[in-house]
DNA sequence: ATCCGAATCTGAATCGATTCAGAGAGGTTT
DNA sequence: AAACCTCTCTGAATCGATTCAGATTCGGAT
């Protein structure tokens, strides 16, 4: 049995227009219809459907977050950044986790379009700019996160991950670190390519002569960089780096993992870590982990903020934000 | 610009109601006019408008997850597991965190309602029993994930979280541990009281004369189990208990950090640490910890396939899945 | 006594997809 | 040729909340 809004009229000797007026705009309502209103939704039970608010009013309270893959701390905690904002608009956020998959992410992105959500925040995997484009047509504001806008077209929040791949190379060489290996991928991950390019400005500014390898790994989790340690450990010892600089903080705790059970290799005496992103499990780490930190709450807050923004004004323009990255130094990078 | 179906009818030359057909039962119509709509569609960019839908035809392919604690890496690969379920049957999960908080709970249990998904997997905190029952009444099935349902009001699936505290303290016992402390919290969480629970048993039942004290936590986050070991340190050190068993790997952790970094204490030496969930980090830690494994992927995919079952059958009957949980014996537990 | 404006309420029209009774075309059987 | 199927299509009615033009009420001003 379903209580529509026209049983809460009745139940209340009202007509529905105040019914909804009381839902809507309780200030234009006298306090008496309010009360008796209000009774009668208790006494029923009754729960708007969304549906037909939705197909009536055009709009929504929830906001979509299409994740680049929900197994990340880093992304909980900025998923958690734009919810904590987000409750403070009375916007619920509803996420999807697309796993480094591209046709997850587009089912994602249109079922958040069918169901026209208010905006939708997006960690991009593949190359979506035309679906956003639709969305954006379709008056559905989005924002990158974790992603800059190369072209400008959409808003995004992100950290430069070009500068927080050299602080990290930087400072493997300035604790006397030299050759140094790169562990990550897939290649087709942005954020994989800049913290590279990144690591290859610091060993090219380089006085002494550092050298850089990649070791890639399929992805970004924890097991990648079991596998990547266990194909870096095959090889003769004098062929070692002495330092890794992993794309994320999963995959330099793979590679913790795989030293320590194998346990020839000491972290940091014989080869430095240092992970990306300062996880909330970094600090916890067999060795403490050093990091490149990116300020993950406040990323997915003001993601959100801007979404919001953007939504309410239909030709606002785009804009860029980017944070600084952060170096935290631990133990797994502690110089000889 | 808004395309509707009533354009793409046009546009293809047909009536709506064939339009809708072609979307909903291709076979009952000719493939003629089934190409012509779809280029129609493709043509003019058109995309389902889910809040119509669903107004009319009441049903919905999203199934909401309300999560305990989206921060867990065990929550996360339990909504995985639903998520690759789900995938297999053309549905989405659509997921709530609720961060342990019930006015949360009761918000997005709300907006589910509100939206119509056609089902709901919940990691309930709260007592939520009664507006489940009212979801239920509306035809929207719901699976208790996580969470044992007493009353068997509900499908349930879940670890048998007593037996798991059991085996833990018994394999701390059987190590040679007598002073055992349970750190966990709060106290209204059932899997908590669940485990501590099983935890009682194993020493009442232990032929030696092992001790159990309860160290209470605000939650089970890493920085919770650091505050937890601080308070710990803070005693004089013939206090100290040898063995802590800990509600969930998470506080597990932040026990071990906090330990690390007194330095005093050496895990396993002097103190054995074991947790509860067996989530990815556990391995990667400081110490290789211990821990109750629950199957979590399994969990999730179990969970999922019971409630599309249930809503396909209004009147099928509740029932309770419970999986055995699995001791994995790591470096923190190792006898001295 | 009449008029005015403000406050409040009413109820029909509306959003877009689905559904289903009924129509039309074309073929087969008697 | 009539009767009967089958296949396919049509289009009006429908779901429930919102909106808004118009109605009603009432205290105060003229």
């Amino acid at each position: 049995m379903v209580v529509s809004i026209r049983d809460v009229a009745t139940r209340a000797g009202v007509s529905v227009g105040t019914v909804s007026n009381v839902l809507n705009r309780p200030h234009e309502v006298s306090v008496e219809s309010v009360d008796r209103v209000t009774k009668a939704i208790d006494a029923l039970g009754y729960v708007r459907n969304d549906a037909a608010r939705k197909l009536r009013a055009g709009v929504s309270t929830t906001v979509g977050f299409v994740v680049l893959d929900g197994q990340n701390p880093f992304y909980n905690e900025v998923v958690r950044g734009a919810e904590d904002e987000a409750a403070r608009h009375g916007i619920a956020v509803l996420y999807g986790n697309t796993d480094e998959d591209l046709s997850r992410e587009k089912v994602y992105i249109d079922l958040f379009e069918e169901q026209q959500v208010r905006g939708l925040l997006i960690a991009p995997y593949g190359d979506v700019t035309a679906r956003l484009q639709r969305l954006k047509s379709r008056g559905i504001a989005t924002v990158l996160v974790d992603r800059f806008s190369g072209d400008g077209r959409f808003s995004s929040v992100s950290v430069d991950s070009v500068v927080g791949g050299r602080m990290a190379v930087e400072h493997l060489i300035e604790t006397g670190r030299r050759r140094i290996a790169f562990v990550g991928g897939p290649f087709d991950i942005r954020q994989v390519t800049d913290r590279l390019a990144g690591a290859r400005v610091a060993v090219e500014n380089a006085t002494n002569t550092a050298t850089l390898e990649v070791v890639a790994t399929a992805a970004m989790t924890v097991d990648d960089g079991v596998a990547a340690g266990a194909k870096l450990l095959a090889r003769p010892m004098h062929d070692w780096p002495d330092a890794l600089f992993a794309a994320n903080d999963l995959i330099a705790l793979g590679l913790l993992q795989a030293l320590a059970i194998d346990g020839r290799l000491i972290v940091p005496e014989d080869v430095a870590i240092i992970g990306f992103d300062d996880n909330a499990f970094a600090a916890a780490a067999a060795v403490p982990l050093s990091s490149i930190r990116q300020p993950s709450r406040m990323i997915g807050r003001t993601a959100l903020r801007i979404l919001l923004e953007e939504a309410d004004d239909a030709d606002s323009i785009a804009r860029q934000t980017v944070f600084p990255p952060e170096l935290v130094i631990r133990a797994s990078t502690h110089p000889r």
